[in-house]
DNA sequence: CATAGATCCTGTATGC
DNA sequence: TGCATACAGGATCTAT
């Protein structure tokens, strides 16, 4: 379930390992991942090379040397880009390889669940010096980006008729923030997750953003000691999700707070976990 | 337009 | 043991 932080190390990853490198053969072993662009995959990438690694919430691209063009990557659920060797046999749900020119590792786009996609696009301007892929204008900018507009999203949210909860996974309000991470942002505040946005103060949003913001800086740190050199680890369970949770996956155990136990519902077709005496609707 | 809900997908876990 | 069902959930599409 790779949410920003899980996003943010594969970045890493990938902007280490498979930039300036020129890509010699691109292999498309399920159309569904590339959204039908099969032939336009390498029609467009082979020869080129990644210049970087970029991301936006969720949302991965690897800028081409072209100057205009880019891949972008969604891991969706289950999705995982890795550095393989090329006689390293291929993975059970492998979807795209990217091959280079020099013979060294391999770019590989594994996912089982096939919610996530890889596909080209052109990049434009992101509003202010950046660019971004036209198909993701519509995501907003993420907590982490020094270009975030705090004020703006606090009189966004608090303007929606709606809970806070699904606000949070709006990905056109605030990107980067998944089921566990709202989940966890919303124990820290002590927000109930169907409470109504309209009714949050601003002050409150205000701390809750900042909370947004320090789970998902502990999670990345705790992201990055799984991280090994040849092998972009896209799961993040090892380090974060054994030790950190106060919420996410925590039913019937007791909150950290105050030994109540941690409830679960169901809302929007998911699982949320919550402590019923610290977040009171 | 805004908001709510269904849907896609497959491996794993659970129930009978 | 075997089969059926529930579950995980990000983004997109459809319905209201």
């Amino acid at each position: 379930m790779p949410e920003l932080p899980e996003v943010e190390v594969v970045r890493r990853g990938v902007g280490q390992w498979a930039t300036q490198r020129v890509i010699s053969q691109v292999e498309v072993r399920h159309a569904r991942a590339v959204r039908r662009q099969e032939a336009e995959l390498s029609a467009v990438l082979v020869g080129r090379t990644f210049v970087c690694a970029s991301r936006r919430g969720k949302y991965l691209w690897l800028p081409l040397d072209d100057g205009d063009q880019c891949l972008v990557v969604h891991l969706g659920m289950s999705g995982q880009l890795l550095m393989q060797l090329a006689e390293q046999a291929d993975e059970l749900h492998l979807r795209v390889r990217f091959a280079f020119a020099d013979d060294g590792p391999q770019l590989r786009f594994v996912d089982q669940r096939t919610f996530g996609s890889v596909t080209t696009d052109v990049l434009v301007s992101d509003g202010l010096e950046g660019q971004i892929p036209r198909a993701i204008q519509h995501i907003a900018r993420d907590p982490l980006d020094p270009a975030f507009d705090d004020e703006l999203f606090i009189a966004r949210l608090r303007k929606k008729d709606s809970e806070i909860k699904r606000l949070l996974l709006d990905q056109s309000l605030i990107s980067g923030i998944g089921n566990i991470y709202a989940d966890e942002s919303l124990w820290r505040s002590r927000i109930h997750s169907t409470r109504a946005a309209s009714s949050v103060s601003k002050s409150k949003v205000r701390s809750l953003l900042a909370d947004v913001r320090a789970v998902m800086t502990e999670a990345l740190a705790q992201g990055g000691t799984s991280f090994d050199s040849l092998y972009v680890n896209v799961n993040g369970e090892s380090g974060y999700f054994s030790r950190a949770l106060n919420a996410y996956g925590r039913e019937g155990e007791p909150c950290n707070r105050c030994s109540t136990p941690i409830r679960r519902s169901r809302f929007m077709n998911r699982s949320s976990f919550y402590c019923p005496r610290c977040q009171r609707v």
